[in-house]
DNA sequence: ACCGTTGTAACCATTGTAGTTACTTCTTGA
DNA sequence: TCAAGAAGTAACTACAATGGTTACAACGGT
């Protein structure tokens, strides 16, 4: 049984990281926090900048947040890097034999309701921000 | 994005199949309705045989549900054919630097949160019957 | 005893992930 | 201006899960 990426619970340490930091942390900083590769963290670290959450600065490095703690919800971060595509959480085994009745209505059917139990997921992961998280253990 | 295997899709036709269908389905019908290997549907067989949700009688073949397509929900065939470990939806990152406070209590408290979020999707996937399915395309 | 079916083992190709090395590009400060 | 440090990225390896396939043993009515 796959698991969701650990992309994504790396990106929420980076994020309280750069929250309660006093300083900007480069991405070896970043790396030996979380305990992995500095590229490891320099591609997650791309992810959540190209999602408008994290300013990454090439050259004297350091990285800060661009929103407060609390407006960067589990959700954001869920979708920052890339966990799953939307509403794709579910695979779909295609081409189901045209002939079979079953087989000709059940993906609709299925569909939608798995994309009710996805969405009650990520209706959750949306109910949490940074912030909160940060004043769980402080 | 690794999504959740097809096994579980396939796991719902096969069950509304053996529901629907006047007579006892092979593996090789079923198979010949997904549009899929037999031996995949067999490997599916017997994930949902050990979970006592059909019989499946070696030599003669055949299938047939052992509980009644009302009492078989989408959680119990997702548990079936074993997704995902329970509990285990997201995948974490271990071996946090133990000298970086945000690392040693970073875990308890996303887990915790995340916990919540799967939860919450398999609340969903519990209140979905086979049956209910079924009275969705007929 | 035969024949169709289930139950498995073994194998392959593909894909996603995590990690590593190495190199380029960028920025600042000496 | 140029050296140093840091981000960006390509290329590669290793590993695991998946979906599929072939082959064969075990089973059980007719």
């Amino acid at each position: 049984m796959k698991q969701i990426s650990s992309r994504f619970s790396i990106a929420v340490h980076v994020l309280i990281l750069l929250a309660v930091s006093p300083k900007e942390c480069t991405g070896d900083f970043l790396a030996a926090s979380v305990n992995t590769n500095p590229v490891i963290i320099r591609r997650i670290m791309g992810m959540l900048k190209k999602a408008g959450l994290v300013d990454v600065r090439a050259g004297v490095g350091g990285a800060s947040l661009r929103k407060e703690p609390s407006q960067i919800t589990l959700l954001d971060v869920y979708r920052a890097v890339q966990v799953i595509e939307e509403g794709q959480l579910f695979n779909f085994h295609d081409n189901p034999n045209p002939n079979c009745p079953v087989g000709r209505n059940i993906e609709s059917a299925l569909r939608a309701e798995l994309t009710e139990a996805q969405s009650a997921m990520e209706r959750r992961l949306a109910q949490v921000t940074v912030d909160q998280l940060i004043s769980r253990f402080q």
